[in-house]
DNA sequence: CTCACGATTAGA
DNA sequence: CTAATCGTGAGA
């Protein structure tokens, strides 16, 4: 299990170093163990992205202020939880969204929580659909991701690939922060939430 | 209390 | 391309 002190350092940085690893789930039914493969950085106060801009600190954003290494689950749409991992110190509101990963365990489980027709592919490349098929929701919000055996993160392979940069998705209405190069995601990897 | 809307997805 | 669907945050 990765320990607090991952966490505890720049959204921008941890976003980037949290490639590879493992996101390990355990439900009553069985263990899920995916790879993190897409990731985007929400960076504090000055971000207008962030939910936490302005250091607008609310009932839903209270968990990003917390220290480096909560979790941050939320409801988007009314309908998808999205998964998030808060870092840097606390007081400070970054955070890292995990877009997509890669099933590497408990692939029956993933499929029966998703319980939709279309490919294997399709199962975890987005934000809501892997809080789905991890049975992710905001229960788990705001939980220590470093001590705790229902959800964590685990320190992946030291397989070499190519990390590549873009601009994030869907925050149009962030301004100049629109473009900023802050989504982060492993090259030629075919579990990614969009094709390239 | 009302009310508009989104860090999305599935399906046509 | 659009509908689905509801917690959240702002304002009265």
């Amino acid at each position: 299990m990765l320990k607090q002190e991952f966490y505890l350092r720049g959204a921008i940085e941890v976003a980037k170093d949290l490639l590879g690893h493992l996101l390990v789930r355990k439900t009553k039914q069985g263990k899920i163990v995916a790879r993190i493969v897409e990731t985007e950085a929400y960076v504090g106060p000055e971000d207008k992205a962030c939910h936490a801009y302005d250091n607008k600190k609310t009932k839903r954003t209270k968990a990003m202020f917390k220290a480096g290494g909560y979790s941050y689950v939320y409801l988007i749409y009314g309908m998808h939880n999205c998964f998030n991992v808060v870092t840097a110190s606390k007081g400070k509101p970054e955070a890292v969204l995990i877009r997509a990963v890669e099933p590497v365990a408990g692939l029956d489980l993933i499929k029966q929580n998703r319980d939709i027709k279309s490919g294997e592919k399709n199962l975890t490349n987005g934000p809501g659909k892997l809080s789905q098929a991890l049975k992710i929701d905001r229960s788990l919000n705001g939980i220590k991701l470093f001590e705790n055996d229902k959800l964590y993160l685990k320190a992946g392979p030291k397989n070499k690939f190519t990390i590549n940069t873009g601009a994030r998705i869907n925050i149009d209405y962030a301004e100049e922060y629109t473009d900023k190069p802050w989504r982060f995601y492993i090259a030629e990897n075919s579990f990614l939430s969009k094709s390239y």
